[in-house]
DNA sequence: TCCTGTGAAGTTCTTCACAGCC
DNA sequence: GGCTGTGAAGAACTTCACAGGA
């Protein structure tokens, strides 16, 4: 295990999520090592920044050699905290609600959905995909008794801030934000943001002002 | 209009997406005037850092009053982009596609979704909620036809690779890719990832780590 | 007085380049 | 010879702090 671990960037976390589907397509492949070129190869990124990243958890390449794909996988789902599973809910029943909970890769990567929250009295009471549609206001209770550490919030924007407000209440400490409200949140919890209409928005801005494009900023170059 | 522009970061350019949001909340609310400790304060931001992104494009500010809400929207529309209206296909009518046909806030945006694209031949042929689903093969001339500028690919893993192809090939320059898969592109086209299950990793990694967070990493802080 | 716009300082993140090991 | 791990250098980004205008 990991000896003296400093303090990690958001930057190399999110990388480190991006190595691990990396070297999973590689076990795929057959493969028993890789190396940091061929990492950084299929991402984007370069190997140095693949290695400085990878080595902030102790030293698991083999010099000459590369990595051993198997023990590094493991290794990255550990850190990730990936080598158990996440008992999430869904908070707000709508298309990306519903898509959400349909989707199949959330449980692949080790996150069970086990409650859906929505005020509608039409879907409350009820399940959905084989999931109880609780009231939004019973947040607390049943992420008591149902152990949830995180929710994926996906209400429309005007439910927003009392949804996330409610999450917050119930002690639900990790949460993924897919409205454009930004709602400041108190220590120890943590909140992510996914903007799809920032994202766009961002991909305009670089096709009306191509010439403004600082260093080409594309997640992924080469 | 702006005179002197330099190249902006991409943190830059998604924070004027936030703030544009925040200035039509302010509108919504009646202020003429808003300054950038508000602005800051709304989204967990510093002041220092509104101004600096806002100055980028030129001096909207009044000083000792802030910045005049109107002229501001006007001004951060034109520099995304967005003083114009966008056609949209969406690759892959899928959990997450159909979501995204569905949801309103699109169009609302400036973004118009005028195509559909899929391999099933149950769909191909067919419209849905209005909109006509073509085979991923018909992209380039499709594309052609009707101007399509932005792709929104959100196919299965398996697919992507293939599928980002076809909309480069198709000549369709913004590319959002809901896929886990990275790919790389030509110079002129712009691709964002959005990574639900990065995401998901990354707020594991932090509740798994709780003394590892480094500045405390959320982007809505205080 | 209040708030913007901005050089300068400070911090964080990335890349370089090479010692060291297989 | 090939590749990792890592200090040191460099680039990018953020914050500070204050001059100057309304």
């Amino acid at each position: 295990m990991p000896q003296s671990m400093g303090a990690m960037s958001l930057p190399t976390v999110e990388r480190l999520s991006v190595y691990l589907r990396t070297l999973k397509e590689a076990l795929a492949e057959g493969k028993d090592y890789i190396v940091s070129t061929e990492i950084a190869r299929r991402n984007g990124f370069t190997a140095a920044q693949v290695r400085k990243d990878l080595s902030c958890f102790g030293s698991f390449g083999v010099k000459g050699k590369g990595y051993d794909v198997k023990k590094l996988i493991e290794q990255l789902e550990e850190i990730l905290g990936l080598n158990r599973r996440w008992n999430v809910a869904i908070v707000g029943l709508g298309n990306i609600g519903k898509a959400l909970v349909k989707y199949k890769g959330l449980k692949k990567a080790g996150f069970d959905v086990v409650a859906i929250f929505d005020i509608d009295p039409n879907l409350v009471g009820k399940t959905y995909r084989g999931v109880q549609v609780y009231h939004t206001d019973e947040i607390g209770k049943v992420a008591k008794k149902n152990d949830i550490q995180i929710a994926i919030v996906a209400v429309p924007k005007e439910a927003a801030k009392e949804a996330i407000k409610k999450v917050i209440d119930a002690g639900i400490k990790g949460i993924l934000n897919f409205t454009e409200v930004r709602v400041p949140i108190p220590e120890g919890f943590f909140l992510k943001n996914v903007n799809l209409l920032g994202e766009l928005e961002s991909i305009t801005y670089y096709m009306v002002n191509p010439d403004r494009v600082c260093r080409c900023y594309q997640p992924v170059k080469r």
